[in-house]
DNA sequence: CCCGTGATTCTCT
DNA sequence: GAGAATCACGGGC
């Protein structure tokens, strides 16, 4: 791993989340600057998929910092991660939404619905954008098309509850930039349960 | 608000 | 192995 990247990730992780804040994913033509982060804390955060120990889904968390942890969600939605800490802690960043600052013509194509402050607003809008999916899971951010590279340090990062999430919801652990109109918007988990209709 | 959509994992046999 | 609950979401109304 390069000594860039690997000062950008280095540390636990509710320090590298919001150090994230203004770097940029790139993947191949398209380049998105990161605005919206979560933080998840392996074994010991109840919110991470790694919670319950090692999974074939979920293996890539528990491996070296520098990895994309890719997984598929509500039987459409692809959602991509940040590996970081040390090997075994299973830590990770989730990559909630961002700037498209490079290939905004491909960006569009891919999104033609979409204006273009949402074109990365919200995961699985991001992975879109980024054309990024399962066979993405595990890939190094050193390698291009794939990289990660730091941007300037933040000059104010807000936080809050992470977004859809029963568990944990005490944890502020979700980072975004201020004033930024493509940070997501803010869904809570659906307390209630759901209630059947007609009968 | 509602709901599609399918992988993943847990909890029984 | 089967059945069920869950799900770090997005789009449409």
């Amino acid at each position: 791993m390069p000594p860039e990247l690997r000062a950008l990730l280095e540390g636990p992780v509710l320090e590298v989340a919001p150090r994230l804040l203004g770097a940029t994913l790139r993947h191949g033509d398209v380049a998105v600057r990161l605005t919206e982060v979560e933080a998840y804390d392996g074994a010991n955060d109840p919110g991470s998929h790694a919670h319950r120990g090692l999974t074939p889904r979920n293996s890539v968390m528990f491996g070296p910092a520098g990895h994309l942890y890719v997984y598929f969600t509500y039987g459409m939605h692809h959602c991509c991660n940040v590996v970081c800490g040390p090997e075994g802690t299973a830590s990770a960043v989730l990559l909630r939404a961002g700037e498209v600052v490079d290939g905004l013509e491909t960006a569009r194509q891919r999104r033609p619905r979409s204006r273009d402050r949402d074109l990365a607003r919200g995961p699985a809008r991001l992975c879109q954008t980024l054309d990024l999916d399962l066979g993405h899971n595990g890939a190094r951010l050193d390698v291009p098309p794939l990289t990660l590279e730091p941007g300037p340090a933040p000059e104010a990062v807000s936080s809050g509850p992470r977004v859809g999430l029963r568990l944990a919801s005490d944890r502020a652990w979700r980072f975004w930039l201020p004033e930024e109109p493509t940070v997501s918007q803010y869904r809570s988990a659906a307390p209630l349960p759901r209630r059947r209709t007609g009968r």
